[in-house]
RNA sequence: GGGGGCGUGGUGUAGUGGUGAACACACCGGCCUGUCAAGCCGGAGAUCGCGGGUUCGAACCCCGUCGCUCCCGCCA
């Protein structure tokens, strides 16, 4: 080894020691003939003294070094002078006198500060993201995920889950995202697909008899791009044989507390996790993915709506709709063009409009609408959202969904605004009781509201004739701060029923054989009843990091438009490639 | 595919039609033995993302384009 400690574990105790330590220069401080090195390795920073009087030769090293090189010191630790010590670091009591400084390898000028306080582009951090890694934000989120990752596999393994690979090469199914396809050689005009998740194979070790499966997998989804969504990013792949809903829940709630509480610094808001209804999260928040930092709950107001004079209101509640409401507290006093931006929220969730109601700090009601309405309905408008004095409630009339979206993007931005939201916590929400399917009206068939895959529930599987919107799935979700961090379900393990499911969403049954043949084959061969879930890692270790997208706890992300700057790729390929792959290049004409 | 924001020395920003593009940090040189965001003195460094247009004159206005980013669509 070309040390003996690392930078960060040297104490006062250690004094008299004779140490070597190897690292990066992190900062420079020339006082003559005396040079101090705040010398950074993995694990912290130890200040090296280069002193003229103590040791010439490392002194005239000192001078030469600059920020970033790789160097290593030898030399005895000591106790700082008591004016000296710095309260700030761990190891501030001690500092190591060079006898000796060695450059193992000099370094260019950064492109940005490593270690100042200016946050460079993200354009900047990326075109070098290993420079980029060595910044204590960074080193914290990966060492943060590290122990995420380490706490999820010995809390399973303990628990007598099996980890087992799944092929990253496997076979397209168009259902769900766009693939990533991979151009066999051996197959001319044939394509593996890059698994959007390892779903089908982790069912088959169901079948295969493991009975507890996990994996931390990578999954691959040619979508555009968010703060929470990468191009590649990873799950926690579980399944389970033998379990009930109850079962899932129970464990992974005892997994993601056990991890919170150990690996992060956040608190965790409600133990056990509430849980809510789809119906329920939808008729209080709007969205199957609340924010539950806040209270802020939408009002369901269409029944006193529709009794006023006001046409858009009424004609709403007619045609089907809904006339939902929120009370922004504190808001009474919004100008025109403040409530214009809410407008503008409300109207890129595609409704027309938001009508506003000021609860004056007196009680008395200022808006234009108020004229529609009896002194009665009014009274009863303000009981029924909870306004107070100095409110401003804001109202909504659309077909449910749209209402329910535009309040739940208000309430969200107003979270924001009003700054409601603690971010040191973590509020986590089970959604269950889920639509099996949601209709799509465009093709004019049922979609699966999770996949094809999820089990109804054994009570519901007679409605599927009758009523399928009505039928319930043995989905389950998990909420927290407002985004989706864990999906999953009993599956399907019936053959007959999963035809059926096929058939209602409008699969043939060659098609179905096609794509999924393996799957259903298996299920005739004792396919035991199985479950399972995939918590999201990316976004769980975000949320525990208390960073703002998932790029931040990825050691090397893509950008935007799915592109890796340091690297350059994607890139063209030599053409030889390309023809062993028997693939064309078809040139896009050019536009004009 | 669509909408918004941003792009100015190495980094982060200011400058929004008129002299020599300003500031902080970093960098280079000098001084300096108790600093820890060291300090003091001096210095170098920018065809203002790229292309075109308007104008007597463009970092600034217009059009296009590229890149980063946020959002919609998309994400079983």
């Amino acid at each position: 080894m070309l040390k003996s400690h690392n930078a960060g574990e040297l104490r006062a105790k250690d004094a008299g020691k004779r140490v070597t330590l190897a690292g990066w220069v992190n900062r420079r401080r020339e006082h003559g003939g005396l040079i101090f090195i705040d010398l950074r390795d993995r694990w912290g920073i130890t200040q090296v003294v280069a002193d003229i009087s103590h040791a010439p030769e490392a002194h005239r090293a000192a001078s030469k070094i600059r920020a970033e090189y790789v160097i290593q010191v030898n030399g005895t630790v000591r106790e700082r002078l008591p004016q000296a010590v710095n309260p700030d670091m761990p190891t501030g009591e001690i500092e190591v006198i060079a006898d000796e400084i060695k450059v193992l390898n000099p370094a260019k000028n950064p492109p940005f500060e490593i270690t100042g306080e200016v946050e460079p582009t993200e354009e900047v951090r990326m075109r070098w993201r290993y420079l980029d890694l060595r910044r204590e934000r960074m080193r914290r989120n990966m060492m943060l995920r590290h122990n995420a990752i380490l706490y999820m596999r010995n809390f399973l393994s303990e628990r007598g889950f099996v980890e087992i690979e799944t092929p990253i090469l496997f076979k397209s199914t168009p259902e769900g995202a766009r693939d990533y396809l991979v151009p066999s050689r051996v197959h001319p005009g044939k394509f593996f697909a890059l698994p959007q998740s390892p779903q089908q194979l982790k069912q088959l070790l169901m079948v295969a008899g493991f009975e507890r499966y996990f994996q931390i997998a990578r999954c691959f989804r040619d979508e555009d791009q968010r703060g929470d969504r990468q191009p590649e990013f990873t799950q926690l792949d579980m399944e389970m044989s033998f379990v009930e809903r109850e079962d899932v829940l129970q464990l992974v709630e005892e997994l993601i507390i056990g991890m919170v509480e150990t690996v992060s610094e956040k608190r965790i808001k409600t133990k056990p996790f509430p849980r809510l209804s789809y119906a329920e999260t939808i008729e209080r928040f709007g969205t199957d993915r609340p924010d539950l930092r806040f209270g802020l709950e939408l009002a369901d107001v269409s029944d006193i709506a529709s009794q006023s004079d006001f046409r858009v209101f009424t004609s709403v509640v007619q045609s089907g709709g809904l006339v939902r409401a929120l009370a922004a507290p504190g808001l009474a006093g919004y100008s025109r063009s403040q409530i214009a931006e809410l407008e503008g929220i409300a109207k890129e969730a595609g409704a027309k409009g938001l009508a506003t109601i000021a609860v004056e700090a007196d009680g008395s009601l200022r808006s234009s609408i108020t004229k529609f309405f009896s002194e009665d309905q009014l009274a009863a408008l303000v009981e029924k959202v909870g306004a107070q004095p100095g409110d401003l409630i804001l109202f909504v009339a659309d077909e449910p969904a749209i209402a329910n979206e535009a309040l739940s993007e208000l309430r969200t931005e107003l979270g924001r605004r009003l700054k409601l939201a603690d971010p040191n916590e973590l509020a986590f929400t089970w959604i269950i009781d889920f639509p099996l399917f949601e209709w799509n009206a465009e093709e004019e068939r049922w979609d699966p509201s999770h996949h094809m895959f999820t089990a109804p529930k054994p009570e519901h599987v007679a409605l599927l004739d009758t009523d399928p919107a009505a039928v319930q799935s043995q989905q389950y979700d998990l909420v927290c701060n407002g985004y989706e961090v864990a999906g999953g379900s009993i599956r399907i393990h019936e053959r007959e029923v999963q035809e059926k499911i096929f058939e209602l969403i409008g699969l043939e049954i060659e098609d179905a054989r096609e794509r999924f043949g393996h799957l259903l084959e298996a299920f005739e061969y004792g396919a035991p009843p199985h479950g399972g879930i995939a918590p999201g890692v990316d976004r769980l270790i975000m949320l525990m990091a208390g960073e703002p997208n998932i790029r931040e706890v990825i050691a090397f992300p893509k950008t935007q438009r799915a592109a890796d700057l340091m690297a350059g790729a994607p890139s063209e390929v030599d053409p030889a490639q390309l023809e062993e792959l028997h693939i064309a290049i078809v040139r896009e004409p050019e536009a004009k």
